[in-house]
DNA sequence: ACTTGGATAAACAAGT
DNA sequence: TACTTGTTTATCCAAG
């Protein structure tokens, strides 16, 4: 991230001595510009931690169904932020235009505006300074009209050109009786704030107050650097957040998408929240329509959230797969794409998961520590905190009577008495209204055979809600059955070899 | 309000 | 001694 103090003490000290300002001025100007990059600084740090729960929210719960509360809410701040991003870099623009020095610095600031690479700026302000230079010469008496023109067709090309009260315009906005100068009796130079009773002697006092002067084009200057730095980063920062709304709202329209978890269920019922219960932000209510009020407000994206991609932070630990463990194997193995690439912990009992690690083995018995190897193996999530889950494992293994301890030759392995495993899940599959809606809407796709048994769930009412709709179901229909026909169903057959290793999540 | 099931933490013992 | 494996107990929480 650029800072404001990306300028550099030569510029500095550049911009310093091509001015012939009282030192008091130039601590003004300077410590002026320096509370504006600091509220700017501070802002965007906000901000950049703001991104990093945000992603962190996303990894964790990219299982979760719901749209999340507090991913949404940190997006809206996000897009506040970027807001009042906007409104200090406008700020800084006014400041300039305010400046009055020369038709140029308008063009220049406007297509800063419209996002100035710095090559193109050293250009424009070297010629800014040519200008001046040129100016001075003369007299101070005529602009410099070649200068003029190029820059203004320069900014005019970008369609967005503000009309800039420059000193000579000053005249023509007499006739309007309109200057962004001069609003409700008062005067809007920096500082100034004189009231006047009419136009006329704003305009006196704009002459004589505040003329074309080397402190005006000091200002200029400072202000063209300080605004530079925040057209850069506003523009990344802007380009993250379109990145993150895409992220969020688009993926399922990608024709190449990370990978996005395959049955539905797996982000409908939801894996107990992550983030430590230290974190009292997350204890916000679910709401799945709160979600999308927010993030309607980009044009390019859909209006309604895909729950493929937005994930609650609700501590439900209900999970589906003691119900279905048929879709929870297709889950696991359709998903495992993604779960190797995303730090999601899986909507799966760890009794589930057990059953899963063992049964997938050729013998149908684990050790201990192979059990260990296929959760580290098979999800990222379980690469972290292994004292925690591996307690759990531990612990899930001695608990239930479906895990059957067998001594071996070599120690003991872990089996699974499915009898057992079967007895305490009772499997009550029922049809609601809801779920055969989604079907239809689904289409009868052969493919979604998981998704269509998994959504027999009681969390299925989510989808009731209003950020779901018929468009996005097709949309995320089409999008299931493209990553599932991406998937070979023939894998996990090996205890230890059946997955490898991702390095690096893709997230 | 109560029960149940799951997650988590932790104490403890036995074995390596 | 340190670590692993296995058992057990307790607590918290969500869902039914």
């Amino acid at each position: 991230m650029i800072t404001p103090q990306a300028i550099t003490p030569q510029q500095m000290q550049q911009i310093l001595q091509q001015q012939v300002l009282s030192p008091q001025q130039l601590q003004l100007l300077l410590q002026q510009q320096q509370a504006l990059m600091l509220q700017q600084q501070q802002l965007q740090e906000f901000y950049k931690k703001q991104q990093e729960d945000l992603h962190l929210q996303l990894l964790q719960q990219r299982h979760a169904g719901k749209p999340s509360k507090e991913v949404t809410q940190i997006m809206a701040q996000q897009m506040a932020i970027q807001q009042q991003l906007l409104s200090i870099q406008q700020q800084h623009l006014l400041n300039l235009q305010r400046q009055g020095l020369l038709s140029v610095p308008s063009a220049l600031t406007s297509t800063l505006a419209q996002g100035l690479i710095p090559a193109e700026l050293q250009q424009l302000w070297k010629e800014t300074a040519d200008a001046r230079q040129e100016e001075k010469r003369r007299g101070d008496k005529s602009p410099s009209p070649p200068k003029t023109q190029i820059l203004n067709h320069h900014s005019s090309t970008n369609g967005h050109h503000v009309h800039r009260p420059s000193r000579r315009d000053s005249h023509k906005n007499k006739v309007h009786g309109a200057h962004p100068l001069y609003s409700h009796g008062v005067c809007k130079w920096p500082g100034c704030d004189a009231v006047f009773g009419d136009f006329q002697s704003f305009l006196k006092h704009l002459n004589s107050e505040h003329a074309l002067d080397d402190k005006s084009t000091a200002q200029c200057r400072v202000q063209m650097q300080v605004v530079q730095q925040l057209e850069l980063q506003l523009a990344k920062d802007k380009e993250r957040l379109q990145a993150m709304m895409a992220h969020l709202h688009v993926k399922s329209t990608e024709p190449k998408p990370a990978p996005q978890p395959v049955n539905l269920v797996s982000n409908l019922t939801l894996a107990k929240a992550t983030i430590p219960k230290t974190s009292p932000s997350m204890s916000l209510s679910q709401s799945a329509t709160a979600p999308s009020t927010p993030l309607t407000s980009l044009p390019q994206m859909p209006s309604v959230i895909i729950p493929t991609s937005l994930h609650s932070m609700g501590p439900i630990r209900k999970r589906y797969s003691d119900k279905y463990n048929i879709a929870m194997d297709q889950d696991i193995v359709q998903n495992k794409e993604f779960y190797l690439s995303a730090e999601v912990r899986p909507p799966f009992t760890y009794a589930a998961l057990i059953r899963q690690a063992i049964l997938e083995s050729p013998e149908k018995q684990l050790t201990l520590n192979e059990i260990y190897n296929w959760f580290t193996r098979t999800f990222v999530y379980f690469r972290r905190n292994a004292a925690t889950w591996k307690n759990a494992v531990r612990h899930n293994l001695s608990l239930h009577k479906c895990f059957v301890r067998v001594e071996n030759v070599k120690g003991a392995v872990w089996t699974v008495d499915e009898l057992e495993f079967q007895k305490r899940r009772p499997q009550k599959i029922t049809g609601s209204p809801l779920v055969k809606n989604i079907q239809s809407s689904l289409g009868q796709n052969p493919t979604l055979s998981s998704l269509q048994a998994a959504m027999v769930d009681s969390s299925l009412p989510l989808y009731g809600s209003a950020s779901m709709g018929a468009s996005s179901l097709k949309a995320l229909a089409s999008a299931l059955h493209e990553d599932m026909s991406s998937h070979d169903h023939d894998e996990g057959s090996h205890s230890d070899s059946s997955l490898e290793l991702s390095p690096v999540p893709t997230l």
